[in-house]
DNA sequence: CGGGTAGGACTT
DNA sequence: AAGTCCTACCCG
């Protein structure tokens, strides 16, 4: 219903607007008839073409506290983010559990998402500038929040490879001082049946947002501020769908130049990259973390967290269903967390049979 | 780390 | 009675 009126206003804003433009040229011509023709010394932004303003696209650069983005107002999405990283950054007490996803108030409410959009619609809200990038301030990662940085994101994608690549860039600045990152979507075309190639893509909500068909990591990294050593430098187009441990990062390495056709944009247009730029896998390594480390990472987390014996069993029982043996470190975790939550359900025990 | 949902309390 | 927020809990 909603849909059908905002056609149909559309097509009568069309035709308005093809009537207006009819009037105002036979108005034009009878004007030019009698004072004669245009000055055609008169530029464009003078003429009469610009008397009520040009297009507005939204797309002017925003600034947050710790990332810089350009929005599409088309798709509801941002067309690049760019955040820079140092090791600094990524240590601190900034939590996400203290931020909420919201649409950004500096965005004309008419071209924001919204919650709404996204939530149960079969995709998740993606951040584009990583809310863990921004452990050192609460506005910061705050502001990582706004739906100007979020994309929607296949589920296993975003917890799993992306995630994995998000850590990958904040173990650079162990060995990069300074790291610079921009992030995005991408819609790139596909071969149908007939042959022919289209760009196609899902739309969610009632604000049809955009669901991006990859998602793009250009990663630049500079060993610190004094060096003459080249840059390193790598770009990246990821499937926005699950992808499995088997896979390695390079595979989905491409030259800066095709991203640069894929997306419209420039990257870094002030650094010579023929010159001045290594191939950041040939510096680096370019190698996510693997399956084992992975699961061992957030089971600890897990553990600690856990609230009742039930939980944290779980998480162990997870572990040995995949296969992986809990470390010595894991283990002293799991032994303290049994001992401190059997304590406090007996406890929890006496008190009702108190009560 | 990256995300989600259900349900009760609270508001309107 | 229906929306909104918050807490608790959960998954990869």
């Amino acid at each position: 219903m909603a849909r059908t009126f905002t056609s149909t206003r559309f097509v009568g804003g069309f035709v308005l607007g093809a009537m207006t433009g009819t009037v105002t040229c036979l108005g034009a011509l009878r004007i030019t008839q009698r004072r004669g023709p245009v000055d055609p010394s008169e530029t464009v932004k003078e003429s009469v073409l610009q008397e009520y303003g040009f297009p507005l696209t939204g797309s002017e650069i925003r600034y947050y506290a710790n990332h810089v983005l350009s929005y599409n107002q088309a798709t509801r999405v941002p067309r690049w983010v760019i955040e820079h990283l140092s090791q600094d950054k990524t240590v601190g007490n900034a939590n996400r559990e203290h931020c909420k996803f919201k649409p950004d108030p500096s965005v004309p409410f008419m071209f924001t998402a919204t919650n709404e959009d996204y939530v149960k619609s079969g995709w998740s809200r993606g951040h584009m500038a990583p809310a863990g990038d921004n452990k050192f301030s609460e506005r910061a990662m705050a502001e990582t929040f706004y739906l100007s940085n979020i994309v929607p994101q296949n589920y296993e994608n975003n917890a799993g490879f992306w995630n994995r690549l998000e850590m990958y860039c904040r173990e650079l600045t162990k060995r990069f001082q300074d790291v610079w990152i921009v992030s995005g979507p991408l819609a790139l075309p596909q071969t149908g049946e007939d042959g022919k190639r289209r760009v196609t893509y899902q739309v969610i909500g009632k604000h049809d947002v955009a669901v991006p068909s990859h998602l793009y990591k250009v990663i630049l990294a500079r060993r610190n501020k004094a060096s003459t050593e080249p840059l390193a430098i790598g770009a990246f187009v990821v499937p926005n769908s699950p992808i499995s441990f088997s896979h390695q990062l390079p595979e989905f390495q491409v030259s800066i130049e095709d991203l640069e056709k894929m997306s419209g944009l420039v990257f870094f247009p002030r650094v010579d990259k023929a010159k001045n730029c290594k191939n950041i896998c040939e510096v680096d390594t370019c190698k996510l973390i693997g399956f084992k480390e992975f699961t061992l990472h957030f089971s600890g987390r897990k553990i600690k967290s856990a609230r009742t014996l039930h939980r944290l069993e779980k998480v162990m029982a997870e572990l040995k269903e995949a296969g992986i043996q809990p470390d010595d470190y894991l283990l002293n975790l799991y032994k303290k967390k049994k001992e401190e939550l059997s304590a406090s359900e007996k406890k929890m025990l006496r008190a009702e049979r108190g009560g």
